[in-house]
DNA sequence: ACGCTGATGCTCT
DNA sequence: GAGCATCAGCGTC
């Protein structure tokens, strides 16, 4: 759990507009304690929904039971279920009162968990959250509480950050903001760079 | 490598 | 009843 200090650095990130929160949680680092281990996750690609102003936003439609979180204190966690099979994990950004959030894509296992998890265990909102065993249960809990089991820690951001028009979605799809880490191997959609080639023999 | 499709069930109209 | 912030599997090139 970070301590007061680091919990002030990351929140004064959180309480800004979905465009500027999303590209400041790339690099962080998603904290998931399970009974018996603790998985870390560096969170490689996200994408802003905005509220009013953006129809693809759940919070388009206006306050429901379900999208309720997504008006909570910065840090608040917002999961919903889609398609029948997946769950997706938002962070809700902005001061209370105001729904903008951010959707977590894709993340990449570190420090113990990079030998314990595979590079692509958290490529995609949907797998993110079954590896780490999120569902509609975390919606409406806060980062810091203790009890939400989940949590995030400051660590260097990417060097470089890509922006691209949002994934999987049908309105509003031209607007560019989905950021991520092109040099992540754990970023959804992600196209090998250089050709794909036999590997070549050495000797 | 790339595109299409079915699975699956909750949410809101 | 329609649509959905997904994914894996299959077919085609």
């Amino acid at each position: 759990m970070p301590g007061p200090a680091e919990r002030r650095r990351l929140l004064d990130g959180l309480v800004r507009p979905p465009v500027e929160a999303a590209p400041f949680l790339l690099g962080k680092v998603l904290v998931r304690r399970l009974p018996g281990r603790e998985l870390s996750v560096r969170i490689v690609e996200v994408e802003a929904y905005l509220g009013a102003d953006d129809p693809a936003a759940h919070a388009y439609r206006g306050r429901t039971a379900r999208t309720e979180p997504l008006w909570g204190a910065p840090g608040t966690v917002y999961v919903y279920f889609i398609y029948g099979m997946y769950f997706c994990l938002n962070i809700s950004v902005e001061p209370e009162g105001r729904p903008g959030c951010v959707l977590v894509r894709a993340a990449e296992p570190v420090g113990d968990s990079a030998g314990l998890l595979a590079v692509d265990a958290c490529r995609g909102p949907g797998r993110l959250c079954r590896t780490l065993a999120l569902d509609t249960g975390h919606s409406g809990r806060h980062l810091f509480d203790a009890a939400a089991g989940l949590t995030l820690r400051e660590a260097p951001p990417p060097a470089r950050i890509q922006t691209g028009p949002r994934v999987g979605i049908r309105r509003a799809a031209e607007r560019p903001l989905r950021f991520f880490d092109p040099t992540s191997p754990a970023v959804s959609l992600h196209r090998p760079l250089p050709p794909a080639r036999r590997p070549r023999r050495t000797r």
